[in-house]
Formats: C-alpha cells, structure tokens, sequence
DNA sequence: AATAACATCGAACACTCGTTCGAATTAATC
DNA sequence: GATTAATTCGAACGAGTGTTCGATGTTATT
C-alpha cells in the first residue's frame, strides 16, 4: 500500500521540523541540542538521526523549506498583476502574513541565517538573495514610474525588510492587531514614505549633521 | 599614583570587552567559547576570570553598556529642542550613527537580546523598555500635533527600529552611503511615511485580504 | 626590604555536546 | 510464515564547554 501524497516518513519528519523549529525559536539554534528536540519529539537520540544527518541539515531543512514557500507563494501571488505599486502591497501582505502564520520557521530564518554555513549557507543565501532581488527590482519599478528621487534603492529595500523581519521581536498576536492591520499599517508607512516626495520642506531643515564627534561605546 | 580618570584595570577591561564583542558580533555569543577571547586577547583562561564573573556577565557588560551610552547621549542631544520632528531626527541620527560607529556592540545588543537571562535580562531589559518608550512618546506627540491617523503607534514604533535595528544584517561602510546619507534616507522614508496622509487613494483599492486562505509552511 | 594588594596563569574538574554503532523491534513484501 | 526492508533505540565515545583553585609573578605601600 503506498500513499498518495505523504509517506509516513514524511509526515513524521513534518513533525520534527516543526517541532524543531518551534525550539529553535524559542532558545536559539546554538543553546539547542538533540537532546531537547528528543525530549520534546519523544524520540529517542539515535533515532532522530534516522530522519536528519546532523543538527545543521536539520537547520537547513527548515530553512530551506521556509525560504522556497515563502518565495513561491509571493511569485504567485504577484502573477499577472500589472501594477508595481499593487504588487508590491501583495508581497508585503504576502511577506507579513506568512511571518505570523509561521512565526516559529520565520525566527529561525531570520535570527539563525548566520547559524548555517558551508553549501547549506550557500543554497539557503541563494533563495535569500533571489527573494530580496525581487522586491528590490520591484521598488525599482516604482521608483521610475513615479520618479521617486533622492532615496537609495538599497536602503529602502533592506528598510522594508527591516520593517517586516522586526515583528518576531515585538509582535503578539494577542496583542496587536491581526496581520491584515498589520500590513496595511507597515505599507502605509513605507509605501508613502518611498512616493512621498512631501515631506515639508520646513522640515527638512539643519541638513548638516547635528552630531559634533564620533561617538564611541568605549572611551578612546 | 592614582590615574585620574581611567584606571589601568579599567582600561584592560574595556580592551576585553571591545574585543569580545568583536567576536559575539562575528561568531554569535553561544558559539563563542572564553577559549576564543582567550586567543585574541592573549590572556589566559582563568586570567579573564579576574575580569568578569561569568561569560554572561561579560554579556551583561557589553550590552549595559552599550544602552546606558546610546541612551544618554540621545537625551543629551534632544534636550532643550522643542519642535518633536526635529526631535525625532536627531534621535533616528544619533542611533544610527552609533550602531555604524560601534557595529560590533550594537550587533550584540540587536541580535543577542535573549541571549541574556535572569537579573541580567531584566536589567538590560528596562533600559531597553525606557529607550523604546522614549521613541514611542515623541511619535504620540507628532502624531498629535500633526492630526496623524490610521497608523498604530505600537507599529510605528516598531517599523521604525526595525528600519535601524536591522541594518547590521546588510550595512556595509565600503560599500554604502555614509551615515549622514543613510540617516536621512531612513528619516525621510519612515517620517514622510508616518506623516503622509498623502497616500493616493486610488492606491488604497483592495481593501480586503488578497490572500485566499491562511498558508503555513508544512502542510497540514 | 618586608608586606600587602593586585594580576596572571597551568592544570584540572564536572558536565554537556553531537554523533555513531550494533542490536532490537516493527512493517512490508514475497 | 519466512525474508527483507524500514524504523527505533540504549549505550557509549571523544571532543569541547564554563568555571575553579592554588600557586606564582608583579606592582604599590609601608
């Protein structure tokens, strides 16, 4: 008898990526060990290792599996839409809604891509690179469309990032608003702020730097 | 003899601390053994020891540290201006000039905030919690005085030191714009954001959820 | 020169870590 | 029901960890 679409085997290991990833976000890769995601898996030690050959493919596994969702989704989403502005507010829907629906795997993405290395460092910055590449072309698009000036790319890609890759570190969905708030908050501020040329120009004054040294966290 | 302002044991400690933050920043701080700030440093083991406590109060240290500075000189610096907006700028300057001009700190500050636990956590914690609420005081006040709506101060706040905080994940000083161009970009996009009402509303169609159903990276 | 305080270190301890191996158990196939 | 394959596990290994301790060298004070 052989299954449609998931093997036992599959399903299992679903289980102890997920529940990985749970831990992972919770302590940290480093500060985790086997031995945790034994207890936490009622496996045993060794048998863990029949479903992943060391603790950084099993790092790698989540990633990469949470990379290629994420990235698939989003192109999806954005197929056959023709506006760059309309686009650009799927993907950050798209980016946050995934985020809070997977907080766990989004953590570790996140907070742990330093955590991998080697070909798995490789393969999992490769996806990373083309996911960024993507938004970024896209806010290039913007920019000629509306002629938006004085804004590097660069900095306003990683900026929205920044924006949406924060929440593991403050939000709670018992809290704050549902996620369709959340993105229509988070586009606001950045999609406006990347148009807006209207900053009044009152307040834009003191263009020089207010700072009259250097400052250092240590002294000399 | 007495030194006058720094001791040469407090001078060594700063040399310790410095350094070891360079490899937190590097290598993370649970992959980081004493064994290695041993090596860079070129004490022994047990000499550390006369240093700190414990590789967490090294932590401690570092990250006490680091706020307490970044902290005052921000009040120092908007002491006495009265205009929020004007406020808000040097603040958004004064921590991104400090997290490029102290990269390594600043990283273990960001990115090893649960690396800390117990007293230690709490105390690094409410510096931290007065910092933010500092930030979110001064958006309350502009959102008043300029009738802001529609945005959730709590986000706002966030989005913002997300925009900052997340600039050790891609900064590079050889790479990109100086701190001074940096720092406007971010202002611009962040304040020009939450202030700008001005949003074209033909941009704002869709206002539900383009998403069909809630997706989770495994299945099931 | 003697004393006290500061600073440094080699060597070890107790512990946890990721990983392996051979055997045992269960499930699938003939 | 026998044979093969898939799955699970107890027990151990070797390496690396943070930390301690007693001793030794160094500097400042009397």
């Amino acid at each position: 008898m052989s299954n449609d679409s998931q093997s036992k085997h599959d399903q299992k290991l679903v289980h102890v990526l997920k529940t990985s990833a749970a831990i992972f976000a919770e302590k940290g890769y480093h500060s985790t060990s086997i031995r945790d995601i034994s207890r936490a898996t009622k496996m045993s030690l060794a048998g863990l290792y029949y479903y992943f050959a060391s603790k950084e493919e099993l790092l790698f596994l989540i990633q990469d599996h949470c990379f290629s969702t994420v990235t698939m989704d989003c192109k999806r989403l954005i197929a056959g839409v023709e506006d760059p502005i309309q686009k650009l507010k799927l993907v950050v829907e798209n980016h946050l809604n995934y985020f809070v629906k997977n907080m766990n795997e989004m953590k570790v993405l996140s907070h742990e891509a330093n955590s991998i290395t080697g070909d798995w460092f490789k393969k999992v910055n490769s996806k990373k690179r083309q996911y960024v590449d993507l938004v970024k072309n896209l806010l290039g698009e913007i920019a000629r469309s509306q002629e938006v000036k004085g804004i590097d790319l660069r900095v306003a890609t990683f900026s929205l990032f920044g924006m949406m890759n924060w929440i593991y570190n403050w939000y709670d969905p018992r809290k704050d608003a549902d996620v369709t708030e959340l993105a229509r908050n988070i586009t606001r501020i950045f999609l406006s702020g990347f148009l807006g040329s209207v900053l009044p120009e009152a307040a834009e004054t003191g263009r020089e730097s207010h700072l009259e040294r250097p400052v250092s966290v240590w002294p000399q």
